[in-house]
DNA sequence: TACCGATGTATCAGACCGATACATCGGTAC
DNA sequence: GTACCGATGTATCGGTCTGATACATCGGTA
């Protein structure tokens, strides 16, 4: 995951770690973080696998004489990068809807072909559905047997899911109606003011 | 984490790991699940710490006679089990009140005193409410900078965190209302050095 | 008889987190 | 001027949890 939002964000703008970690807590918003603990080991890999590269531009003069000097480095992504990124926005299956890969995915929605996005947003309320069922039926069987704690847990869960089900329910349909308006569906992207504006919540 | 829910539900009533980890992902819902990868070793770790204790309920008759016949395993709380559990319950820090944590204290809430209760819910509202003003500001400072998908996506993470902290608004009134009844004046604030700092834009 | 899904125990590679360490730089308080 | 402080910046480490996989038993049913 950490790999494709890295691959994601060093497509728009060559990055330092710190301000890629920024970047990336502030597109991903109350949905996912990640720590430097897996950042920086991230990066390495990254760069052993010849998706992106090191830049040392090393501030002005300053050689960088004995002390570790250890300078700023610009990570930049590389050809391969690029193709890997291309792979990794294409993917529709379940490793784009789970819960901890979907927000990654919506988030470079705007460079992913539409017929993906519908796709993606499809098997995602699909997925929250079959927990909404299982959560209900739990809750109907054992509602008595429950101490109200518990109840107001699942409850609240429930209602977190099914507003999360509205939410995507309304990105289909607007998705679908950008696709019907060109004529081809999903043609194009949809026009940034027709998202729909809508309540929902996301529980982790 | 998982050591605490698994203190928690065998409180109630001795278990297989595999009923355990129904329950446990039953009682905390859309909020939290745990794998076997995770609560055998935890079983395991725990039964070295002398919290749990194994019975070995030979299905009736039954010699397990030559091959390696796996008899199933019920876990048992132990007296230092139960002690442990007690110290889990009192914890009223960042600790109990953090994303991964929060559901779990919940969970047990009706075993829980009712003024740790009370900090943990304002500890936790908090939380949000800290994490709301950083997608607040973030998103007011760079709507027009952002696509369409990412500024959806950001406006219902902020929606979701809000109706969050009004959850908790409600929780926190109803807990004031019910020790007020009692007579007992309720809780303490939270320890100020436990609350989250100065904002920043950290999320998460 | 043969299959199947639920029950049941278990391991392993790998992702990720939280804490920690250390160094630089601009500003501000004294 | 200097002492401190918070933001920037790079990096590691122990430990927890996941997802995939393996294997075995049991009750029902085709």
């Amino acid at each position: 995951m950490l790999e494709f939002a890295v691959l994601g964000l060093l497509h728009e703008s060559p990055m330092h770690g710190y301000e890629l970690r920024k970047r990336l807590n502030a597109v991903l918003g109350a949905f996912r973080a990640f720590s430097y603990g897996s950042l920086y080991p991230c990066l390495r890999r990254m760069k052993a696998a010849g998706w992106i590269s090191e830049d040392q531009p090393v501030s002005a003069e300053a050689a960088p004489v004995l002390t570790g000097r250890r300078g700023k480095v610009v990570y930049k992504l590389a050809a391969e990068g690029k193709e890997r990124l291309q792979e990794l926005l294409a993917e529709a299956g379940p490793s784009a809807w789970e819960d901890e890969t979907f927000g990654v995915h919506f988030a470079f929605f705007a460079q992913t072909d539409a017929d993906v996005r519908l796709r993606i947003l499809e098997g995602r309320r699909s997925r929250l559905e079959q927990r909404r069922e299982g959560v209900r039926t739990a809750l109907a069987r054992r509602r008595e047997r429950l101490d109200a704690y518990t109840l107001e847990l699942q409850r609240h869960g429930l209602e977190s899911v099914e507003r999360e089900v509205r939410w995507l329910n309304e990105l289909i349909a607007t998705e679908r109606l950008a696709g019907a308006a060109t004529g081809r569906v999903g043609a194009l992207p949809p026009d940034p003011a027709d998202l729909p504006r809508s309540p929902g919540n996301h529980i982790r």
